[in-house]
DNA sequence: CGTTTTTCCGTAAACGTTTACGAGAACACA
DNA sequence: TGTGTTCTCGTAAACGTTTACGGAAAAACG
C-alpha cells in the first residue's frame, strides 16, 4: 500500500538517491532513467511521505490560518471567512501547499495556540485574522522570525509583513457622504469594543467625512459595543438616547447591526423609515433582513487568493527571481444599496 | 531557536533516549532525571518536532475535514459548518490532534484531492461531509483501509465505520404533521437534486408522515433543484403549477428556501400569509429573513465535538481500554417555530 | 557473600526523504 | 595517448524522533 522510495529504487535497480533525483526534477539525471522512475511512480501507486519530506527539508509545506470565532452567537459562526478560505486554500493549493485551519476556542486570545503551531514546526507560515491595533501575536511572530501574514492591518509598529485589509475608512466615509447626500446630518456610529483595528479605520473616515461636510462630531452619537448581535442590541439604545437623536446609524459590523435593529424594533423605530441604516461589513444576513441592509461588500475569495499570492511572494523558497517581497495592499469595499436607508 | 531534544541531552549529559523516554513519560525513567528533563525543557523552551515524531510514528497526529463548498452563491459560504468546525476542533485538539481543512474547489467531487491526502498520508483519518446516496468516497477510503468518519450517512453498504447524521426523516415528518395540524392538506416538498443522502431521508418522512394522515402523495409537488438559491428560485414555480396548489411548501435547504421566497414574492404570493414555509435546516438566515423561517435546527457545535469523539473512538490508538468502537449515531433537529408558516 | 531481580540508562537502528560529494564512464580535444 | 570536461549515478549522511535491546549498577533475597 503505503510505497516509499526504496521500493521504487529495488524495482528498478536503481539507487534511492537517483530515483529522488528524478523524481524532482533534477538535472543530473539521464532522461531514459528519469521516464522509467516516472513510470514505476505511477505504477506502484507511489508518492511522497510528506513527514520525510518535511524532516528533511525543514518544511511542511503547509500554512496555517488562525481562524478565532468571535464570542456571542454560538448556533452560527462567520459566514465570512468561508469564500476567503476558498480563495486562500486555492492558491495555495497551486503551490503544493496545505492549508491547515487551526480553529481556537471562542474568546480564547489564540497566542498559546499560535506558539504551539509556530513551536512544533507545524506550519511553514501563518495567517492572522482579526488584526488588533496593537497585536501580541504579530510582535511574537516578528520576535520569533516566523513568516506570516495578516487579514487587515494592525498599528504595531515597524514591522514589515504581508498584509491585506479593507479600506474601512474610506467606507466609513462613503457612509457618511451618502448619508449627507441623503439629508441626514446627524449620524450615529456603532463599533466594536476590543481594539480591533479595523473599528478605528472606520471611525477615522467617519470623523473626516463629517468634518468635511461641516458637520460637528458628536460623541454622544458615538458608541462601542461587543461584536455580536447581543453588543449591537445593547449598545443601541445608547445613540437613541442622546440629545440631538441620530436620524441615521452606520454599523461597524453586520451582528451588531442585526441586533441595533432588534433593539430599535423594540423602541417602534422601523430602519428605512424612521432611521436609516448603514453596515460596514455585508454579510449574507443583510441581504435578507428586512428591509433588506445597506452594506458595504468586500471581494472575499479574491482576496484569499491575493493573500495566499502575497504570503507566497514574501517567503523565499516560493518568491520569484527577484526574491522575497512584502506586498500590503488595501481593498475597496463595494457599496451595495438596499432598503434600510 | 529551535532547541532539539538532543540539545535537550547535551545540556544535561544524559542521553537522548532517557531525554525521549521522560518526556514521553515511560516507566523506565528515574523520578529525579525525569524531573531535570521536563525543568530543562522547560527552560530551553523545547517542544518535539511534529515531522520527526510523524515520521517515526507513522502517525500524523492530525485529522483532514474535507471542506466541500457548493457551487452556487458564492458570495457566501456554509456558514453551517463553521460552528461545527469549532466543535470538533475542540475535542480533537484536547487529544493533541490538528485538524486540517482541506478545502475544494466548490463543485469539484474532491476524489482526487482526497487521493492526495490519503496517499501523502497528510492525516491519521479524514472526516467526510455532504455524504451521498452512493458515495465514491467511501468506496475509496474503505478499500484502501484509511480510517474516516461521516457527517452524514450513506447508503454505501455494508462498511463499518463512524457516522453521525441528523435525522430528516423525522424533521420531514414532523415539518409534515405540524403542517396538517394546521391545515394544510397540499404540501409541496422541495429538495436537492445531486444524491445527496439527507434528501432521500427527507422525503422518506415527507411521503410517509403524509400516508399516515391519509393524504396522497403528489408527485407534482415534489420537485428537486439545484442545492442554492438559483436552484431554489428556479424550481419553486413548478410546484406552484401544480393542478392542485400547494398551500405548504417545506424546503429541504435553507439556501433553496430563500431563492424560493424570492420566486413566490415575484408571483405575489406571501410566505406566512398566502402559503406556509418550512425549512428543514435551520441557519441564521432563516431567522432574520422576513417572515422569519420556521425551521429545523441541529445542535452544530456538540455535534462537531461529538463526530470527533466517535472517530478517535474508532482509532485503535485513541480508543479505550476495551479496544475501537464503530459509533453511529442519529441526532435530532429541533423545530424553531417562527412567522412563515 | 553469592545469586537473582529490579531499576535505570546508553546505544543504535529505524521512519522516508533530500542532497553534498565523489567516482566511473564517455566524450572531446590536442 | 594524455588530459580535461561532461554526464550520470551511487554512497552516505542528515533531519528529529521513538524504541528494542542489552548492560551496568543497585537492590533484594537466600
Amino acid at each position: 500500500m503505503a510505497s516509499s522510495i526504496h521500493d521504487l529504487a529495488r524495482h528498478l535497480n536503481i539507487s534511492i538517491g537517483t530515483v529522488s533525483r528524478a523524481l524532482n526534477g533534477r538535472a543530473d539525471v539521464n532522461a531514459d532513467t528519469r521516464q522509467r522512475v516516472l513510470d514505476a511512480a505511477k505504477e506502484l501507486n507511489y508518492s511522497p511521505n510528506q513527514s520525510g519530506r518535511s524532516l528533511r527539508q525543514g518544511a511542511t509545506h503547509s500554512i496555517a490560518f488562525m481562524l478565532q470565532p468571535h464570542p456571542g452567537d454560538q448556533q452560527y459562526g462567520e459566514p465570512f471567512f468561508i469564500p476567503f478560505l476558498i480563495g486562500l486554500q486555492g492558491r495555495l493549493a497551486e503551490s503544493g501547499l496545505d492549508l491547515t485551519v487551526v480553529m481556537g476556542a471562542p474568546g480564547d486570545y489564540q497566542q498559546e495556540r499560535l506558539r504551539r503551531v509556530v513551536e512544533t514546526r507545524r506550519a511553514d507560515a501563518v495567517l492572522l485574522a482579526w488584526t488588533r491595533r496593537e497585536d501580541e501575536r504579530i510582535d511574537y511572530l516578528t520576535e520569533v522570525g516566523f513568516p506570516f501574514a495578516t487579514l487587515g492591518r494592525s498599528r504595531t509598529g515597524g514591522k514589515a509583513y504581508p498584509s491585506l485589509d479593507l479600506d474601512f475608512e474610506k467606507a466609513g466615509a462613503d457612509a457618511v457622504d451618502r448619508l449627507v447626500a441623503r439629508g441626514h446630518r446627524r449620524i450615529a456610529a456603532i463599533r466594536p469594543s476590543l481594539n480591533l483595528n479595523f473599528g478605528y479605520l472606520f471611525l477615522d473616515g467617519y470623523r473626516k467625512a463629517l468634518k468635511r461636510h461641516g458637520i460637528e462630531v458628536d460623541p454622544a452619537l458615538i458608541a462601542d459595543g461587543f461584536i455580536n448581535e447581543a453588543g449591537g442590541y445593547q449598545v443601541t439604545p445608547r445613540v437613541m438616547l442622546a440629545k440631538n437623536k441620530p436620524t441615521a446609524i452606520i454599523f461597524n459590523n453586520d451582528a451588531m447591526a442585526l441586533g441595533g435593529c432588534k433593539a430599535l424594533a423594540e423602541m417602534g423605530i422601523r430602519p428605512g423609515q424612521d432611521i436609516a441604516v448603514t453596515v460596514i461589513v455585508d454579510t449574507p444576513l443583510c441581504r435578507y433582513f428586512s428591509p433588506a441592509l445597506t452594506a458595504f461588500r468586500p471581494a472575499l475569495e479574491p482576496m484569499g487568493r491575493r493573500l495566499a499570492e502575497m504570503l507566497l511572494a514574501s517567503l523565499p523558497a516560493f518568491a520569484g527571481p527577484e526574491g522575497p517581497r512584502i506586498i500590503r495592499e488595501v481593498w475597496p469595499l463595494e457599496l451595495i444599496a438596499r432598503d434600510s436607508d
